[in-house]
DNA sequence: GTCTATACTTTGATAGAC
DNA sequence: GTCTATCAAAGTATAGAC
């Protein structure tokens, strides 16, 4: 059986947000990389454009937590596992041609000052991933005051290597903030330990 | 006399661009804010949207440049800049209700995969920034090899909290990046004093 | 240099047959 | 649940008078 319709879509949304970001992708250009009508968008998203974005964001955050959860679990320690992110995060980059970086860095830009329901399920997305994280720091022996500052600096880095790396076409943000972000890591668990 | 119309479009669109995006801003907008006539864009901008975008994120970037060098110049120090840096975009962020920060982030997201002109565009920007900020790095005493590394780290941090203090709607990501990037800052003067 | 009007394309969205 | 046809609106861009 082929993937139904409804997850096509969504999946096809969630590449074009992700590499094109909100405004720049139309529903025509969705529908015709997920091989569906345009009657098949409206009966599985009444709400259209807006609805399908904010699946789209929720999932592909939701999706890019379990890659991240992951790595972290397969890695030995939190440093190694802070260190295995920001690699893997630099090879998606190269292999991409930099087109796959943060999955909704772009949109969440983008509909900040212009769509609160759109800027919510940004903010549920980082939200979450700032949760997981902190809760990493604090088993690995981080303060719980300064977890929080941690792992916020954590995606900072991550996300700002995003912006830099795509645009100058280089790993070379990704992996130098990688660097900044494991020497942060490891000060933090040596002052928590001191 | 009054600012000139060219002048006027311009901020108009450097405005618009950083808070909307690219494609989610429209020549229309843009000319209304202006007061322009839509003439007046094809005669000051023949090459039309694409033009306007490509020097509004050249002029928007040299100014944001000159805003962090006299920052800059007015700290006592390498890590006070950083600090009043940091400081200074989350009060900006506060007082304009999350709208403006970086001025081509946004742009740069949208076009890295979509368009080369406006993508080597924003790459200009970034270089300038991180070549910038690399010479004050060794100016204050880091390693030639290591003030590139901060330099770029640096950036990302505050790109990244950029990102997240938006979507979140809090300064909490901008300070505590900031005080990451201190942190970062002062170690590696540290090490290359030892 | 600026005004008004307009050409042309693409956009998001809907209707009705099947 | 999917197909075809189509709508109204907004998008970029141009023409020609002044």
């Amino acid at each position: 059986m082929a993937t139904d319709t409804r997850e096509r879509i969504l999946d096809a949304s969630r590449g074009l947000f992700q590499r094109r970001g909100y405004a720049g992708t139309g529903i025509k250009q969705i529908l015709a990389e997920a091989d569906a009508a345009f009657a098949s968008l409206y009966h599985f998203f009444p709400g259209g454009k807006d609805q399908l974005a904010a699946e789209a964001i929720h999932t592909s955050g939701a999706m890019y937590q379990q890659l991240v959860e992951g790595v972290f679990d397969a890695a030995p320690g939190l440093l190694a596992g802070i260190g295995a992110c920001f690699a893997g995060a630099a090879e998606t980059l190269r292999a991409t041609g930099y087109a796959d970086a943060c999955p909704i860095a772009t949109v969440a830009l983008e509909v900040a000052s212009t769509d609160e329901a759109l800027r919510q399920a940004t903010a549920d997305v980082f939200a979450s991933w700032i949760n997981a994280l902190t809760e990493r720091m604090v088993s690995a022996g981080v303060d719980e005051a300064a977890a929080t500052d941690l792992a916020i600096s954590t995606i900072a880095l991550l996300e700002g290597a995003f912006v830099l790396s795509r645009a100058l076409r280089s790993t070379e943000p990704m992996t130098d903030s990688g660097k900044t972000a494991i020497e942060a890591a490891r000060a933090a668990i040596k002052r928590a330990h001191s």
